[in-house]
DNA sequence: TTGTATGCGTTATCAG
DNA sequence: CTGATAACGCATACAA
């Protein structure tokens, strides 16, 4: 019962009578084998339980069979952010069923990102990256090219990429919650937006400030860092300024329960006195009162897509573009009619 | 500027003018090499820019340099748990500064759990596996010492294990959350569990049990499976029942948040007519109204020790077992003082 | 103290 | 067309 070690090519060959090489060739259903031998070495390596040892193959034939998937962002913005889970729960999907593995590498932004991709690429230790939360003029996409490494992208980088890209059109998300709102009747609406360095905060908070406008809407935008902190911050300067506005569009659920917290701390009642539209559809969503209308991704198809994608990249694949569906706005409790005369501001304290 | 293949130790040892064999003894620093030669082969390796390859070092010392977390979870339930990321940037914190990197691989649970072990063993993808939310007769203790791997377990199994185990005391969270209540006067409290089968669930609803009668106070236990709908549900089975409690004790902050939509629903007012405490204190909590009192433990210092054990394991260390500090409550607004008379039940629809 | 041979699977090169 | 050989990159047991 002793585990002894597994058999290699070279017990196969002896079986088999033949040298080491050829025993690769038949094994790996190539050409210039003949059928004799063929079938000889497919049966030693049946009989002997032969199978190809991961690492020396990846010694020899230069890759590791994995996928690296590095975040850049503090570990309780991601604690927060239900993108992250499922997202990789769909890159498993596919990565697992394809003998790959997932490497994960959590870095605290700044410098220690850069040195994260550079120790991957120095020791071969991914053959390539899944790169999210695309920054403006994003460094990393020169840097991975510079590495060596295949890479796919969550969404068009803003500057020339050698790299395949999978697209969620999270402004049409926006753009559905903004026009939700004007059927309701808002007319003066804000958006709290995620920094201005993402490339798709920035691109959620451009959909809200052109479909505010295509409706007549006034839609002011307030940046955070993501963060319910600041998203809670954010909304208490709104609805304790002038004029607060009517409806407060998130560019997170996070936030967004964070301002509903607000809210109700400065004795509104929402829906009644505002509405509030999150984005990600978090499951807490859903329990909370009033529960949260949000606009709804499908993070888990986005991950499998992005595998699949770089799978593809790694066999040879010139870089394509691929579009998802778009986001669905999912409406519950926490969205209604604008209240019929704006309410009187500062009235209430905490 | 042509990325020109690495040197080798073939190619240090022709510039130092000695064996393939001398260098490998003189790099690793071991003794037997001469200090004349041992200098020259320095110097030549460092002229040479020469660093060891990773693939062709883990094929001859039979190491992969990598850790493995195999999450067996639904991807609504971890996206939910802020335990997670925060663990996981533990583990890199030590993992990191080691050389090592985390294989992370997310499977629904079931079957696909235990092929998942078997792959990564199989192919030598991990050297070792942290393995977390232990059940009750666990069967990946004896699969993982079965299949060669290392590992560390959070919290002690409940059977004869191998492995070196890092504890939180989560019954003591529950115990202060217990407590906390008596003091402000409850005397009729209940548990939303985690599943039975779950070792740290069980572990907080038998503090919850414990505590609760030492004070001399009636203790309810539900169970659920740790999510936002079953914590509502158990929460509505609760406070429409005869006799509703006048606190609850959740077992994770996911489920007190979807409890407390359901109070508010239902009508009433937290604290004043349900005091509600949940578990892992997110970020999240704080922001709500009222904030939520919740235990907090350190995850990612919990992280950060496993990881270091398991590297010692790996380093030859025998098991041992390592207690970290207590959780601690953090009080906020969703408890207060006991109602002075039981609420009418039923009092209110939705 | 130092050199040599072996182990892993793949593949370029060479021999029949 | 079929098949053998050697090299790859490192560590290490063994020989000198």
């Amino acid at each position: 019962m002793a585990e002894t070690s597994r058999p290699t090519i070279a017990d196969v060959a002896r079986r088999a009578g033949v040298s080491k090489g050829l025993v690769s060739f038949a094994l790996n259903g190539r050409p210039g084998v003949s059928p004799a031998s063929r079938e000889r070495i497919l049966d030693a390596a049946r009989e002997l339980g032969w199978s190809p040892s991961l690492r020396a193959r990846s010694l020899s034939v230069g890759r590791s069979f994995a996928c690296g998937l590095v975040i850049g962002r503090s570990p309780d913005v991601i604690a927060a952010d239900p993108f992250f889970p499922s997202f990789i729960a769909g890159l498993e999907d596919v990565l697992s069923t394809s003998g790959q593995v997932l490497v994960l590498a959590a870095v605290t932004p700044g410098r220690h990102e850069e040195q994260t991709y550079r120790n991957l690429a120095h020791d071969k230790r991914v053959d390539g990256v899944i790169l999210t939360d695309l920054r403006v003029a994003d460094a990393r996409v020169g840097l991975v090219e510079e590495l060596g490494l295949a890479a796919v992208t969550l969404g068009v980088p803003d500057l020339a990429s050698p790299f395949s890209s999978v697209s969620v059109d999270d402004g049409a998300g926006i753009r559905h919650a903004v026009e939700h709102l004007a059927e309701l009747g808002h007319r003066d609406i804000a958006h709290v937006a995620g920094p201005e360095e993402m490339l798709h905060a920035s691109r959620r908070a451009r959909a809200f400030v052109e479909t505010a406008e295509a409706h007549g809407m006034r839609g002011r935008v307030l940046t955070t860092d993501f963060s319910a902190a600041e998203g809670a911050a954010a909304t208490r300067a709104l609805l304790e300024g002038d004029a607060p506005p009517t409806a407060i569009v998130y560019s997170n659920d996070h936030m967004a329960v964070a301002g509903l917290g607000i809210a109700q701390r400065l004795g509104l009642t929402v829906p009644r006195d505002l509405s509030i539209t999150g984005f990600d559809d978090t499951d807490l969503g859903r329990h909370l009162h009033p529960a949260l209308t949000s606009v709804a991704t499908d993070a888990r198809a986005w991950g499998a897509v992005a595998a699949r994608t770089l799978l593809e990249a790694l066999a040879g694949t010139p870089a394509t573009h691929l579009d998802l569906d778009e986001p669905t706005l999912v409406v519950r409790e926490s969205t209604g009619p604008a209240p019929r005369r704006p309410r009187r501001s500062r009235g209430s304290t905490v």
